[in-house]
DNA sequence: GTTTTTTTAAAATAAATGTTCTAAAACTAA
DNA sequence: TTAGTTTTAGAACATTTATTTTAAAAAAAC
């Protein structure tokens, strides 16, 4: 996963797994079939161990203060200098490279974490956190899409610094 | 420039190139010397001949309404349904596999729209259409944020239909 | 403790990759 | 026309790629 995840589908070779990992070749291929299942069950490891526990904050607070930590999070993280992205959206740039199967289970993921924050927004909602006529939807998607504006944005070194601020710029679009 | 810009300079093969372009092998070699050398140049002219005439709208009306249309440019162009991103912004999430050269291209190009964009709301603050205490680098930050997130986003088949509707909220932020 | 199964290391394979070479063809200048 | 240069087609090269095979080593089952 770690090296999917630095260099990408297409640029991460089986040696560099095989030496990365320090795994035998054929108990990989044993075990995962082929290159694309590999990435595939990357794609899995990263999903329910490296980034679940960073979006479970919206599960566990499926509100307004739950968008608010999951954004400031997705924000401080793009900033910090080893930023890598996230592995699946990484990979929307390129998703005919990849089979079609990872490209699934790239949509599937925003989708999920999308449809995650919608209910936290619909709860502030409900709450009164946020106006009676907000599209939470849109606001939702509107979101994800800063998210994925992270994802890249955050790749030039001299500029990520300056991600953090949009925090209350989009809250403020939020709430009011 | 097409094939890199559909498949990433990873996944393009100079074979791919040379049956696309029909172009002779040893005269392509001639020309730019090598792989790196034929991106360097397809990323060149995608500046110049591509990118350039649609940011050209930037240069055109320096102002608030220059920023209105290339928004809504970007956005509309991510809503077709044969959308490829931006062949420099496409390679953000693979900085490190292309050479040092071209990524320092993509940031270039990256840094002059938004310098472009800055210059815009410079004038347009000047003109009285967007707050005096707005901080126009930032505004213009978040404007090229917004591109990038769009890039990525415009991948989603079933959900880039939204974007268009960001326009609205985004505009609303630099205004008010 | 022997047999059976699984895992390993490493060589083998076949295709694709980036790049260069060769010799013929096409073009240019005198 | 002739001599010189450039371009072409395409084979050749060396490396890397994903994947499979082989035979030995390790582990598990009986």
């Amino acid at each position: 996963m770690g090296v999917f995840w630095q260099n990408g589908y297409k640029a991460t070779s089986i040696s560099d797994v095989v030496r990365e990992t320090g795994l035998n070749t054929a108990s990989m291929y044993k075990e995962f079939g082929d290159k694309e299942g590999l990435f595939s069950a990357a794609l899995d490891h990263y999903r329910d161990h490296v980034i679940g526990p960073r979006y479970r904050i919206l599960i566990d607070n499926p509100n307004l203060e739950g968008v608010e930590m999951f954004l400031r999070n997705v924000f401080l993280g793009a900033a910090k200098s080893e930023y890598k992205g996230c592995l699946m959206m990484n990979h929307l740039a390129q998703k005919h490279v990849i089979s079609p199967e990872a490209a699934e289970q790239v949509g599937a993921f925003c989708a999920e974490v999308e449809s995650l924050v919608e209910t936290a927004l619909r709860n502030a909602q409900a709450d009164g956190d946020i106006g009676p006529d907000k599209d939470t939807a849109q606001l939702a998607s509107f979101v994800i899409f800063c998210v994925h504006g992270t994802v890249l944005y955050g790749r030039h070194d001299e500029k990520k610094h300056v991600i953090p601020n949009f925090y209350d710029m989009i809250m403020r679009e939020i709430r009011e």
